[in-house]
DNA sequence: TACGATATAAAACATATTGTTCTGTATTTG
DNA sequence: CAAATACAGAACAATATGTTTTATATCGTA
């Protein structure tokens, strides 16, 4: 890639991100973000066909960040074996969420973020599916499983960012455990 | 309330709810509502300031009215006794959305569903927190417990509508409580 | 019924955003 | 060095927003 692509393609990304920490996604336009970025009109349109565009390659560059290195869980069939650890790839995502990628917090946290939660929910359906083999009870489909688990550990997220981040990865890790546990049992 | 006022508040309000099932939230113009509804500019203005206060209205008044008539539950320290029955308030709500208010199912099938839900779990939350008194598992905090049940029920509702609709209130039902039941016994 | 109040229509308006097209310049790659 | 390509800058038409003004129709009420 060419070195002009990549200094504008950054450049984009870091104003986006910066203007979605301070406004509402859909207030921003794109002349704000050609603005912040210094680049041309027609550059950005070379780029992104839309602010959709975007909002989701901005997305899909972070999730796999944080994604790529989730630690590999050996198939089970027992469920408990692969959330009753600390370092389970919950915590493990929680750990990234709060020390590395504090970026993506901040979309998360940003007067936007029910943009972000539904790709993040999207990420996590995915990883749950290719990564874990769950004992499901008998009474309920196993899509609708996973849903719930992905969709439960956004909602939790949620909550920790509305509360201010107050309780520690460890803490949420043993409140998901709580809500998502006692089904297997 | 003027008459008058009554007929172009309806009209807006059918237009926006009828555009809404064509297309997404954010694409809708005020232009094409009111060339839908047939009122002047100057009267849609008069009525809402932006078209987010037309959407904040709108679901006030469809989830007041799904809302208003649910059936009172006594106070209890025994979630199972709230939830293990068929006309509990999650069928009877159910019921609602499939029978009654085939316009709030099409709200949150459209598009932009995720706005609405997100309405739809404000309510459902204070529901929770008004008419059912929960057996707190120690180790979680109330509030959080109520946000993960409004929560997966609203995420088991947008399973359902996404699936298109093919289960039963019932079928809903016995899946629900297999997710959150567990957390009581 | 008649009157004053008010809701509306219609049009014009300034302002802002979008996405495209053109031309010329700078940078990279081979 | 040379050809390809990414970019800036400007201009552009099309569209949306929210406000203002004027005139008309409809309402509630005395």
């Amino acid at each position: 890639m060419d070195r002009r692509q990549q200094k504008t393609r950054s450049a984009i990304f870091s104003s986006f991100i910066d203007l979605l920490s301070k406004k509402n996604y859909n207030k921003i336009t794109v002349q704000e973000i050609i603005d912040m970025a210094n680049v041309g009109r027609t550059t950005f349109y070379a780029h992104f066909e839309t602010k959709d565009d975007l909002l989701k390659e901005v997305c899909a560059s972070l999730f796999d960040h944080v994604f790529s290195d989730v630690p590999q869980i050996e198939n089970t069939h027992d469920f408990s074996v692969a959330v009753n650890k600390t370092d389970t790839i919950i915590t493990h995502i929680l750990y990234h969420l709060r020390d590395n990628h504090r970026n993506i917090l901040d979309i998360l946290t940003c007067d936007s973020g029910e943009v972000f939660l539904k790709f993040f929910k999207h990420y996590l359906n995915d990883l749950i599916s290719k990564h874990i083999v769950l004992k499901i009870p008998q009474e309920i489909p196993e899509e609708l499983l996973i849903n719930h688990i992905s969709g439960s550990f956004v909602n939790l997220v949620q909550w920790w960012i509305e509360g201010g981040l107050k309780q520690s990865p460890e803490q949420l890790t043993i409140y998901f455990e709580a809500v998502i546990n006692p089904i297997f049992s």
